[in-house]
DNA sequence: TCTGGGGTCCTAGGACCC
DNA sequence: TCTGGGGTCCTAGGACCC
């Protein structure tokens, strides 16, 4: 009997699934599944690359992050939606709440993906396993129409690697005694967390699959590259004890980024997109009732250099014009007075109750608190009503102009 | 018509303290 | 005047993921 018996439910091409679902249920009699599409921003605003492609269209080579232009060159009659987060964040609780009828040993792992241990589900299953995969695989595909891949193994990290095999619609198993077979023989890339800088280097040490990383003595990998060096390792060789986690972890970071359809070359604009970011920021801070330690401000630049500054406040907050005023005091430091095509606020060390740094002198304390209750009622106003109900007086004109250039 | 947005984790260097 | 370690905190940057 295996210890433990962990799967990878992995929607196919989920994006893409779920405009397609979408569209059906609007009335639509084409099937974005069944032809080539992509879901992707639009170019002309600089948004343009390629979130999720249809199988069709991956037959044209076209691949998840390259640039929708590009795409277009590959396949002319291209079908082309926009993205809406929010539909794929309501499709993602149906599905994590179909596996939630079966175990609460879910762990959601981003917005396609939920790890599930079904150790505990023994008792009625028994060790029939496979079968309990496919009810699974074919209770989401008929009750909530789409596809999902669910990979099978006894740890997580091979689970999550035996569902990425053929799609879709599909179970495999990743067994360790089937780690030589079916895990070796691939390039090192397709290994979870080797990206394009770290595989660069593995080959040209001569490491090409990961089979060459497995054998590799692990002194030497934990030598040149410390501590991941040695998680590698153990992932190449399906070594990995991590628990599902069902309990959802608080936030460690928030932010909010925008591209800029022109780039900013004056303070003015920067400051009104800052307030701008620093609004949602706020904004879902409260929602989620953290406070933050730090706040940062990222820049790209048309040369696409990305710099950043950051500072650890003295009191965490949650409240919008403080995050702007430290946001914008960052910006002036750093700003380079290059043309800037990417601005981002940004706030880690995120604490759900934080400790009061007293000072007797200071009594913009008590304004803070106050301020963060008006800007509550405006969140909920906001939610009510939609976001320009309440609009800032500097706001108000920016935003204008945004919609005309639309 | 080049190249999104939101996260997590790690490392390296400097400041500062003992 | 030079020579130390060790530890913590802070900042900037970069790797990876979806």
């Amino acid at each position: 009997m295996r210890k433990r018996i962990i799967f990878h439910i992995d929607v196919n091409s989920a994006f893409l699934s779920w405009e397609a679902l979408e569209q059906l249920k609007n009335g639509s009699d084409v099937d974005l599944r069944t032809i080539p599409s992509i879901v992707g921003g639009d170019p002309s605003k600089r948004h343009g690359i390629v979130l999720a492609k249809s199988i069709p269209a991956k037959k044209f080579g076209i691949v998840t992050g390259e640039p929708v232009f590009q795409a277009i060159r590959k396949c002319p009659d291209l079908t082309i939606v926009p993205p809406s987060h929010h539909i794929y964040a309501q499709q993602s609780k149906a599905m994590s709440d179909l596996l939630l009828s079966y175990t609460p040993d879910i762990e959601k792992f981003s917005i396609d993906e939920c790890f599930m241990d079904t150790t505990g589900l023994r008792l009625r299953y028994g060790e029939d396993y496979m079968a309990l995969a496919r009810e699974i695989k074919d209770k989401i595909r008929d009750k909530l129409g789409f596809t999902v891949n669910i990979g099978i193994s006894e740890n997580k990290l091979l689970a999550k690697m035996a569902s990425d095999f053929q799609k879709p619609d599909r179970i495999h198993t990743l067994f360790p005694e089937e780690i030589q077979e079916k895990m070796w023989p691939l390039p090192v890339t397709q290994l979870y967390m080797v990206g394009k800088a770290s595989a660069s280097k593995f080959n040209r040490m001569g490491i090409k699959t990961i089979g060459d990383l497995a054998n590799t003595k692990p002194d030497l990998l934990e030598q040149q590259f410390k501590k991941y060096g040695s998680m590698i390792w153990n992932y190449a060789n399906g070594l990995d004890d991590s628990p599902v986690q069902s309990q959802e972890m608080d936030a460690k970071d928030l932010s909010n980024e925008t591209t800029v359809s022109f780039d900013i070359t004056d303070k003015e604009t920067a400051r009104l997109y800052i307030l701008s970011l620093s609004e949602t920021v706020g904004m879902r801070l409260r929602k989620a009732g953290l406070h933050a330690g730090v706040v940062a401000i990222h820049l790209k630049n048309s040369d696409f250099e990305t710099y950043s500054r950051q500072k650890k406040l003295e009191n965490a907050t949650q409240d919008t014009n403080t995050i702007f005023s430290v946001a914008s005091a960052l910006f002036e430091q750093a700003w380079k007075r290059d043309p800037i095509r990417l601005i981002g606020v940004a706030t880690s060390q995120l604490q759900r109750n934080p400790v009061k740094q007293l000072d007797m002198f200071d009594l913009t304390g008590t304004k803070q608190t106050d301020r963060v209750r008006l800007e509550e009622s405006i969140d909920k106003i906001r939610e009510k009503f939609g976001h320009d109900y309440v609009t800032r007086g500097s706001l108000l004109h920016f935003r204008q102009n945004q919609e005309k250039n639309k």
